[in-house]
DNA sequence: ATTATCCGGGG
DNA sequence: GTGTACGGATAAT
């Protein structure tokens, strides 16, 4: 019979010395099963022309070669004569491929260290997420899922993934505000998924909430809990920062309590890997620790500086945790009663956070899936070094190309004292400028490697001597013109297929396939780095040497070119030229823009970044010449375009911040430096007679341990003991707010907390020194106003009480 | 400056 | 498991 399912989950087994692969997922129908493919062999590849009977002698242990067959392949992108030696079983490969390394006329060994369930993927091309239809038929297994045997497997059409999913989170006991595996126990577990929520608790109280179920202790609880997930049957099981809390929780409070936690599809228990850091995995079920992949992917594009699930639910879904007091949670549940049921609801709310976040990322995570062809539980702990080599093993997999070996440990410590000579910075003289233009290379680094050819196996050829040849310091490299590089093909690949699926995207909006092009931009991105990092298969000191000098080679292009046709240029960093327009127009820019455009290679490309009317340039440190990336622009619609400087930070008081975006904003829009002056002086003013209100003057900072741990006791910490004196619990993360006021000693002694502070007790002179000045002093050394100047003669004016 | 270490998330 | 942390910030030298 044919089915079409959508695979979730593969594991692999050795049943009667034969590897077995297991692919869980679920039918377009809608059912969860278990499809086993008995057909796959293991192998690795021996290149040179091996004595064959020797190599099909190789044995060791159990050990044995099973078949030897010649194939055509590529190694570093040159033909070179191959054979796959078949072995018995996965662990034989890396074992055998050592003694086959000996035999006669052996050259090298790859693909042993290729894990046997994506091997499978990749030599099937089978994507998980994404139908497949098989011809199968149903066989007896004692599993929670129907399994059925395979005897023809292949990728079906692209549609849309039925999945269920699943979300989890725990309460537990936490008396000393120490998580203690061993001694606390758990004392809630809430479930959410489409139509059901549940918590499940083991203390009765009276309640109307018909989602919070009673059981009789923290065993029954934890059977429960497995009890709930096989009757739901989810493809996914997601929570927040379970890899590291939840499950391994639940793994050690089920081993003292001796419950079975049998949630595998295949009967297998819960596993807990790793020993610092660990993951819990479960048969047949993906695990999504939906918190690591939003750090680790989604992380990058979201303002928040912190990834606890309050802030990221915040900023992603507009929701937010509840509210509860969890320093007193212990003493509620000592208690017992109704209190706990606002707790329940807490638990609830976590899990319809995670569940919604888990749905609004999941089209990047399946996006991933499908490019990378790995199953989700692995893209959701990979780095982005390992998507783009599994990726490049994918494609050089379909081209025939060798999969290159993980370097041995020696020669990776070498690789990482390899340095490469970075991008070329044009520090710009700090000052006020009118008229700028901004143009940047679009995608410089991968567009450099795709069309130069940069390409591991095509450095320095003997067949093209007359290359394009780039200077560094490593020497002088070119690539092959003849044959078209592995790099330089899969990027030139992602480009067009990114190109393709932006049309789309413009047609109508669609989240999947803004998805998709972020997925692309950003894998063609993590190239170059790819290139230069020590643990990676395809590295090339020479490729990533290659592609910063070209980059510096074309943007020095384009500061040449700028200035032979008579502009002024103001700055530049990596990919990006700044000119002053000074007397020539918005037209002549981009003329100059088409010419440079003319005369690059392949994909590159200068775009228009915008036009500015103003901006101001301003120096890192008094006496370091350069602004680099410190600078302020104004665009035509009026809008700042603020880069490096302190506004952002949370350390800095509202005050600090408003003044410097103020005193940018006045210099900016209206070229008046007078007006920010006096700007200043009131705000000086005002702090000194201390007519500013308290909000404006708190500063806040995060405690990042416990207060009783700090050697050096800051301002911070000294609030924070404060806190604790009155009785309040601070941690290590929260964030502190604190007010400093007049007196005398050091600021810690002068540290109050906002609603112990009255609006005549802070201390402007403190202000005006640490906060403003240091915001406003750079940008006001670049107009010549000199600050002591601006303090005295407001004294003075304050002192006569009036306005110079 | 450069190198080692600590930490995140979770209650 | 045919392989395994990572990247950023801060402290220490």
């Amino acid at each position: 019979m044919n089915i079409k399912f959508y695979p979730v989950d593969i594991t692999y087994s050795i049943e009667d010395g034969k590897p077995l692969i297991f692919l869980y997922g679920r039918t377009a129908e809608g059912e969860q099963i278990c499809v086993i493919d008995d057909s796959f062999k293991p192998y690795f590849i021996v290149t040179g022309k091996p004595e064959l009977d020797a190599l099909k002698a190789v044995k060791q242990d159990d050990y044995v070669v099973t078949d030897i067959v010649k194939a055509k392949k590529n190694l570093n992108e040159t033909e070179t004569d191959a054979h796959i030696v078949y072995v018995n079983l996965p662990k034989a490969a890396p074992e055998l491929q050592k003694l086959a390394r000996k035999i006669k006329g052996v050259t090298g060994a790859y693909e042993h260290d290729i894990p046997f369930t994506r091997r499978y993927l990749i030599d099937k091309g089978i994507t998980p997420l994404t139908q497949v239809i098989v011809d199968a038929e149903k066989t007896t297994r004692d599993f929670r899922v129907p399994c059925y045997f395979a005897k023809n497997i292949k990728s079906g059409d692209e549609t849309a993934t039925p999945l269920k999913i699943l979300a989890l989170d725990i309460e537990t006991y936490n008396p000393d505000n120490k998580l203690d595996f061993k001694k606390n126990p758990i004392l809630m577990i809430a479930l959410y998924g489409e139509k059901f929520s549940r918590v499940i608790t083991w203390k009765k109280f009276k309640t109307e909430d018909k989602t919070i179920e009673f059981v009789q202790s923290e065993a029954d609880m934890l059977a429960r809990f497995v009890e709930l997930v096989h009757q739901f049957k989810p493809d996914m099981i997601t929570g927040y920062f379970t890899d590291g809390f939840d499950f391994p929780y639940i793994f050690e409070r089920a081993k003292i309590l001796k419950v079975k936690l049998d949630l595998g599809l295949d009967n297998s228990a819960l596993e807990i890997a790793g020993r610092k850091e660990t993951e819990a995995k479960i048969a047949g079920i993906a695990h999504i620790d939906i918190f690591k992949f939003i750090k680790r992917v989604i992380g990058r594009g979201l303002k928040t500086d912190s990834y606890s699930l309050d802030a990221v639910s915040k900023e992603l879904l507009g929701k937010q945790k509840h509210k509860v007091d969890m320093d007193h949670f212990f003493k509620v549940w000592d208690k017992g009663g109704e209190e706990l049921e606002p707790f329940c609801k807490y638990n609830l709310q976590d899990t319809l956070l995670t569940y919604e976040l888990t749905e609004k990322v999941l089209p990047t995570l399946i996006e991933f899936v499908r490019i990378m062809r790995l199953p989700p539980y692995d893209i959701n702990r990979m780095p982005y070094s390992m998507f783009v080599e599994w990726y490049l093993i994918n494609q050089a997999h379909q081209r025939g190309e060798i999969i290159l070996s993980k370097p041995e440990h020696t020669e990776e410590g070498e690789r990482m004292r390899e340095r490469i000579q970075g991008a070329f910075v044009y520090e710009p003289k700090p000052g006020y400028y009118q008229n700028l233009v901004v143009f940047d290379y679009r995608s410089l680094y991968p567009s450099i490697i795709a069309s130069h050819n940069i390409s591991k196996g095509l450095v320095n050829c003997e067949c093209c001597k007359d290359a394009p040849k780039i200077e560094t310091e490593r020497g002088t490299f070119w690539y092959c013109q003849k044959r078209k590089g592995l790099f330089a093909t899969i990027i030139s690949d992602l480009i067009l297929i990114r190109a393709e699926v932006k049309k789309q995207l413009k047609k109508k909006s669609d989240n999947l396939l803004a998805a998709r092009s972020e997925a692309l931009k950003v894998l063609a991105n993590s190239f170059y780095g790819y290139m230069g990092f020590a643990p990676a298969r395809w590295y090339c000191i020479e490729c990533a040497e290659s592609t910063t000098a070209w980059a510096r080679h074309y943007i020095h292009k384009a500061i040449d070119t700028a200035k032979e046709a008579g502009f002024t240029v103001l700055y530049s960093d990596t990919d990006s030229v700044f000119l002053l327009l000074e007397k020539k127009t918005k037209e002549q820019a981009l003329a100059l823009m088409d010419e440079i455009n003319k005369k690059l290679p392949g994909l590159m490309e200068l775009d228009f970044e915008g036009y500015y009317p103003s901006g101001i340039f301003v120096s890192l440190k008094a006496g370091e010449g350069g602004a680099k990336k410190k600078y302020a622009l104004l665009n035509e619609k009026g809008e700042l375009k603020i880069k490096g400087f302190e506004t952002v930070r949370r350390n800095w008081s509202y005050i600090a911040k408003e003044v410097q975006q103020n005193v940018l904003s006045i210099i900016l829009k209206e070229n008046d430096p007078k007006k920010a002056k006096n700007y200043v002086r009131e705000v000086i003013d005002s702090l000194r007679k201390n007519k500013l209100e308290v909000s404006k003057v708190i500063i806040k900072t995060q405690l990042t341990k416990a207060t009783g741990t700090y050697t050096s006791v800051g301002p911070h910490v000294a609030a924070a003991q404060r806190m604790e004196a009155k009785g309040m619990t601070v941690s290590s993360g929260s964030i502190i707010k604190y007010v400093v006021i007049k007196g005398k000693g050091k600021i810690r002694d002068k540290v109050k907390l906002p609603e112990e502070t009255s609006q005549d007790e802070y201390d402007g002179e403190y202000y005006i020194q640490n906060q403003i000045i240091p915001g406003i002093e750079r940008i006001f050394a670049v107009l010549n106003i000199n600050v002591d100047d601006l303090m005295s003669e407001t004294k003075q004016s304050s002192l006569f009480g009036y306005e110079k």
